[in-house]
DNA sequence: GTGAAACATGAATCAATATTCAACTTGAAA
DNA sequence: TTTCAAGTTGAATATTGATTCATGTTTCAC
């Protein structure tokens, strides 16, 4: 009885099931690539489980040894994606001088990767209604991130006092509608000139100076 | 054969039929009202359309009068919803003296109008993967009236010159997404000190003076 | 008052598909 | 070489729920 066995389970993911053998694992990755494919070009309720066993040349039954459900691989490939997402990013804002031209890179890094990753970042974005656990955590963690280079950039003297969580959230919504609109939606606007105007908007305001 | 006759249609929306008699008004309206709340509360694909002619107090087949399918009807409840918006943040802008306090007008109208109507305005969110035509719709529309008032603050000289579709995007995001973390998530958080910080950033952005 | 168009009804249809299950295979440790 | 846990398989199940349709009722213009 294969039931997946409560046993090990990877960071507080419950009911993802670590394979044990080199064989299991190769399963479990093709899986999960598979899932990102399909959920990203059709949608969490235009796929099926057997488009996703198809695409991973996997035996229709094997998707339930590594998954309760259908939802249950969706949130592990949020939590997977939010992770690259991360990554993906980070190597730009660490490479700024300041706290500015670090929001400025972060933006940068995230236009470029939402629009590479086109398909992949709407899983992301799906999970609002999918697995809204999932998805209320991808985004504090990230509001979390710009909250603290924000803070840090207000303890240096690079950004003006008392800059928190609000203005976080705020460069967060900012970032993700460019993403949705000039990365996801875009026809060849010039995303340089997207990041600049954006820039000073996030570090003078519109108001005249 | 009460097949929706394709006959008189409201502002470009296809499908939508235009009742003839008040007794249709009357049902077409119930049924758009029970679907917000059915749709607002358990989300598009949990939202059966029994639950919806229930809730209205209409027979099943009665929906296929009004609508050609699920999708339609949430494409209708969209545009709707879509207008109710506008009105509500409307007046609230038009009373603002400068280009300034008409954007911070425009967010403290509309996280009131989401704290109030959190169910309904999670149906507009839920739209960019049921319908996304209208998402996109709403979406550019808000954007061109922002974009719009922009424009012309800064041909008043009220704000900096060069402002136009970017910093629209940009204010929109940040406005959904604040709407989001702290009218829809919010656990009472003074929202009148959101808006005072979201606004001083985009007065001044976060630089030091 | 009459007739036709508009609207209402809800049981029956019908296709989709998530999930289960019992039998089979693999691979590595003993 | 045997053994067994781990992994694989895909046909069968079972439910769900959108849509259809044939029939009944209401409205209103004339």
């Amino acid at each position: 009885m294969p039931q997946p066995a409560a046993d090990t389970v990877t960071e507080g993911q419950p009911g993802l099931i670590v394979p044990k053998t080199e064989r299991g694992r190769r399963t479990l990755r093709a899986l999960l690539d598979a899932a990102a494919l399909e959920f990203g070009a059709n949608g969490f309720h235009a796929t099926g489980i057997t488009d996703i066993t198809r695409r991973a040349g996997v035996a229709l039954g094997s998707f339930y040894t590594y998954f309760a459900s259908k939802e249950d691989i969706f949130r592990a490939l949020v939590s997977d994606l939010s992770g690259q997402v991360k990554t993906e990013v980070a190597p730009h804002v660490e490479a700024a001088p300041d706290a500015l031209s670090r929001e400025r890179a972060a933006l940068a890094g995230f236009l470029d990767f939402v629009t590479r990753q086109q398909l992949i970042y709407r899983i992301i974005d799906e999970a609002e209604f999918v697995a809204p656990d999932a998805y209320q955590g991808h985004y504090r963690k990230t509001v979390a991130r710009i909250a603290a280079r924000l803070e840090d950039g207000a303890a240096k003297g690079e950004l003006r006092a008392g800059v928190g969580e609000v203005e976080a959230w705020a460069i967060a919504g900012m970032n993700v509608f460019l993403g949705l609109r000039y990365g996801v939606w875009g026809e060849g606007e010039e995303l340089s000139e997207v990041v600049a105007r954006a820039h000073r908007l996030v570090a003078e305001g519109l108001g005249r100076r």
